[in-house]
RNA sequence: CGGGGUGUAGCGCAGUUUGGUAGCGCGUAUGGUUCGGGACCAUAAGGCCGGAAGUUCGAGUCUUCUCACUCCGACCA
């Protein structure tokens, strides 16, 4: 490709919103142009970029027997009311009505349409195992696209299907996806991504994991062990905490004025935070009148995600303005209305000798103690885990770090096999609905990775298996006859051989051809310039080592060759 | 959805307080001198100042409305 002719501005300054290192460098390398918010076009580096991650993915999911298929992107409502999603999921998902007022949509995610396309195939266990998978663009009109090509609205994913006669079965091939995961992203050239735990959320199922790069800019906590495996997503995780034990008493009604925050009770009453109950109030999601107060010790954060899984509802703030009768400030367990949903922390098990809530303005209660003071309390897991923590596994220090979903793996059951009503005829002759699993990679969001991963002050470093080109050459001098043919039929004998090269072929200073090179990050630069041919050579440098030397002229190919093989051995 | 911010040349921005001929840098075009780390000189092209309505002799600038983009938060397979 000759740089002269290629569609694709390059900018000494970022656009004025743009904020972290990969929205930057890929905007000003010319890789990406806004058409709207969320919404991007690539241009031709760009698409390159993606379509080799792309044949990747393809490598990886083809060994795992995947056969490669395509859904519809516009989808129409009837399909989704089958999993019941058309009502579940809200204004994410755009509908809109065809020329003949029919409801439609567009695909966010396609588990109904693989269900509906192995549904009408797959008749017989014989047929399973099963993987179907498509890459291809989804919408999800996310409430705030935000960073670049991090979390947008319109986007190339690749997403997998796969059809199960047992969980064993499914046990087993998500270990496989989960190899050909690594995979995959060792060979696009990340190197801080890990998988954890994680929440299956609006999927449904049971055991999820994400797959995760770990980078400030990441808009998702990961809990990690500092001593051994354990690693989870915030939404998940749960560490253990130090619990001190306090002297029993006899419950006190005692006068607390004004004050309402955990800090300014405990001030008040001088006991540390950890001898306080907190309540966090929380209404049922679309029914502010059915009121949910979570309970976690004073010191501690309720998590929104654990405590949604423990009620198997969604909730939201509470707004105030319900019937029941909830003394904001002066929470407590004891006496509390009855139609109120109320739910305990893990770190009040057990505990006594604690401030609560008197649920009367202006009091609390002190010497509680929760066993003796409420009957039948259940105690569940809702508390925000934190940094220092105890690991649960090995009871190491957890850490907090953030990073950027790169891809997902959920092992589904049988929820749209059932809902749906795909059955297939078992061993046994009975029909049973299928296991399935599910497995995600959002392509564009690991260009977006490996940009913020993998770059200096100078631009992006592009691994050789995803660099749009694997060789950019520098001519300088380009007004000189005899260095212009030289370099133009290295060029040719380069891509004659199958080499992939972008040729800038402008005639323009040497610094300015040596920045775009640098800004765009292709892995071999190869500069030819009449100082360079005055002993015959050319000069190869390795962008992301900047190391640099010379060849003759006429064993560049062959030197070029044998860089590459050498690059590429890193990503195996 | 809540709270801030910004819309002026392809890109980055000034000008708006106090209304009076549309500016700067980069980029682009042409000619010339240079040219191994974003060179220099000369000349030129390029704008309905996001849109609509209003105030005014006169609006980029003031008023009202609207749209878009964006940051923080809520939300998020």
């Amino acid at each position: 490709m000759l740089l002269s002719k290629l569609c694709c501005e390059r900018t000494k300054e970022a656009p004025g919103d743009a904020k972290i290192k990969s929205h930057i460098l890929l905007a000003r390398a010319g890789f990406i142009k806004q058409v709207a918010n969320g919404i991007y076009s690539m241009t031709m580096p760009c698409q390159r970029m993606s379509q080799r991650i792309q044949k990747i993915i393809r490598e990886e999911m083809d060994a795992c027997d995947g056969q490669e298929v395509l859904f519809p992107v516009v989808m129409p409502r009837e399909l989704w009311e089958t999993s019941g999603r058309y009502q579940s999921i809200g204004s994410e998902m755009v509908r809109f009505k065809d020329r003949s007022n029919h409801d439609m949509l567009l695909g966010m995610t396609h588990e109904e349409a693989a269900v509906h396309m192995a549904n009408h195939i797959v008749s017989s266990y014989t047929q399973l195992p099963m993987m179907i998978y498509q890459i291809q663009t989804k919408f999800r009109d996310e409430a705030r696209a935000r960073g670049g090509l991090i979390r947008v609205r319109e986007f190339t994913m690749k997403d997998a299907y796969s059809f199960h006669t047992t969980k064993e079965d499914l046990e087993q091939y998500y270990m496989q996806i989960h190899k050909a995961y690594q995979n995959i992203f060792r060979r696009i050239g990340l190197k801080r991504f890990i998988d954890v735990k994680s929440d299956s959320g609006m999927m449904g199922g049971s055991v999820a994991h994400e797959f995760m790069l770990l980078t400030e800019v990441g808009e998702d906590s990961i809990v990690l062990c500092n001593h051994c495996d354990y690693r989870a997503n915030m939404e998940v995780a749960s560490g253990i905490i130090e619990k001190p034990i306090y002297a029993d008493a006899e419950l006190a009604l005692v006068d607390t004025g004004t004050d309402k925050t955990i800090e300014e009770v405990a001030k008040r009453l001088n006991v540390p935070a950890t001898q306080t109950a907190k309540a966090v109030v929380f209404a049922v999601k679309g029914d502010q009148d059915q009121v949910v107060i979570a309970f976690v010790r004073g010191d501690l954060e309720v998590n929104e995600a654990k405590l949604k899984k423990v009620l198997k509802k969604d909730v939201v703030a509470y707004d105030g303005g319900t019937s029941a009768s909830v003394v904001c400030g002066n929470i407590g367990p004891k006496d509390l209305d009855k139609s109120i949903i109320v739910v305990y922390d893990k770190s009040l098990e057990g505990t006594k000798g604690m401030v609560v809530g008197a649920n009367k303005e202006g009091y609390h209660y002190t010497g509680f103690n929760f066993e003796r003071d409420i009957k039948d309390a259940k105690f569940d897991d809702i508390a925000k885990t934190r940094a220092g923590d105890k690991c649960p596994i090995c009871g190491g220090d957890l850490r907090i770090e953030n990073g950027i979903e790169i891809g997902n793996i959920f092992q589904l059951g049988t929820k749209y096999t059932q809902s749906m009503g795909m059955q297939v005829t078992g061993p046994d002759g009975q029909l049973f609905n299928p296991i399935m699993g599910c497995y995600g990679i959002g392509v564009g969001r690991a260009i977006a990775s490996i940009a913020q991963e993998s770059n200096d002050d100078n631009g992006l470093i592009l691994p050789i298996t995803v660099a749009p080109w694997q060789v950019h050459i520098c001519v300088l001098r380009q007004d000189d006859e005899v260095v212009a043919s030289k370099a133009n039929a290295l060029y040719k004998d380069l891509e004659s051989n199958g080499i992939d090269v972008l040729f800038d072929d402008r005639n323009c200073g040497a610094g300015i051809k040596f920045n775009d090179a640098d800004l765009m990050g292709m892995p071999i630069r190869v500069v030819i310039s009449p100082k360079s041919l005055q002993n015959d050579e050319v000069e190869i440098t390795i962008r992301k080592t900047k190391e640099s030397f010379k060849v003759k002229y006429e064993d560049a190919i062959n030197e070029i060759k044998n860089l590459i093989t050498k690059l590429e051995e890193e990503y195996k």
